[in-house]
DNA sequence: CCCGATCCTGAGCAAGCGCTTAGGGTCTGG
DNA sequence: CCAGACCCTAAGCGCTTGCTCAGGATCGGG
């Protein structure tokens, strides 16, 4: 019924193609954020999909394959939000202050799916892991190349490249820890406040 | 054997008393750090400190309150450390680079702890999370408490104070999570970049 | 030499876990 | 009305979990 209007950027599971299968995956994705994955049992993400425990092995060989098919769609949404305002020609001030807007938007907007995408890489087995690791250290380039342009523009001052790196994906990536639905600040204000701060991390000193 | 050299503030876990307790709370930190707490088993702790699974039900009524008595001792300590930094007459800029250099040392240092400490707080019951939540607020009510002084004295200028403590804190909380002992930053490096970061994101606009 | 206190272990219980399997509904095409 | 594909469930297997309990090792004081 509302697989049609939810195919675009909105609907963040809509190429989880059986319906059941996603059903079951956004299942998952709320346990996991609620409680973590080790916590999490396969009857209680059965459960909330309307399901038995069996039905779950029907669309996933395993509980660990459910978390990395989460993992994996949520890091790639994540870059991809990334590299969509990191290209242009735009001044990198403007690059960067975009970036973060939309990472930290996501992070607040999704925030359960980011609390599993960002805090459960452990469980992953180690080849997923790797994996899922390689798509982050993409994510820390896309932001390094922008304010490595911005240095060498002369828009900014940074010291540390790589430790400023680090310390802006840390701090956009924790908002999926502490942010909360019923918070008083909205996800577009957190973005707004994020970006104003991290363009003073890096402003040219006066 | 070393017990008396390290009574001093090195010694994280001095005050647990009975020799054989403390060691399964060492044991238990190390556990939860590298797999957290639901997928430590009581087996495993008892293993790291040379015992039986038994032995551990001696010196604690339940796994949970391991995971509480570490989180306690550690929230106490970061909350210390804190305060320390807050006091004084020096300047709002020199006493809050202080405490951020401090508490990142901390949570650098001590990652394994600092781990447990903030990332394992929804496995606490009720009773004791509310209980840990608080200190959460003091920390949090410190930080606010130089920002403030800072604007007021007109070397800080901050729009939204609240907010941009949120931010510092969920900052140097988030070490913790991507620190590791092997990389190529110190703690103390850390604790300096962090502090830079921190006084340009307070600091009076140009 | 024995006594009681202290601290720990071996063995194991009830419950819950991830996952499997045999089989039964339901729907489509004829 | 039937045939066969598809999707799901009831039941449960083998194992691990947090935790318990009866009893043994060790040691200072008489």
């Amino acid at each position: 019924m509302s697989t049609a209007e939810e195919t675009g950027e909105d609907a963040p599971w809509g190429e989880v193609t059986p319906e059941a299968a996603r059903r079951l995956l956004v299942a998952a994705v709320e346990a996991f954020a609620e409680r973590g994955y080790h916590a999490t049992t396969t009857r209680d993400i059965a459960g909330r999909a309307g399901m038995s425990p069996a039905a779950l092995y029907i669309h996933y060989k395993t509980k660990e394959e459910l978390l990395h098919r989460i993992s994996r769609i949520g890091h790639d949404r994540a870059l991809a939000l990334l590299e969509a305002e990191a290209g242009g020609e735009a001044p990198a001030a403007e690059r960067l202050a975009g970036a973060v807007r939309s990472f930290v938007r996501w992070h607040a907007e999704r925030y359960t799916t980011a609390r599993v995408v960002q805090y459960e890489l452990d469980a992953l087995s180690d080849e997923h892991r790797t994996e899922i690791i390689e798509l982050r250290r993409q994510s820390d380039a896309v932001v390094r190349r922008i304010i490595s342009e911005g240095v060498a523009a002369g828009e900014f001052d940074v010291p540390d490249v790589p430790g400023t790196t680090l310390a802006v994906l840390s701090l956009c990536i924790d908002v999926a820890r502490w942010f909360n639905a019923q918070g008083s600040r909205t996800p577009e204000e957190v973005g707004a406040l994020y970006a104003d701060l991290v363009l003073r991390m890096v402003a040219a000193q006066k």
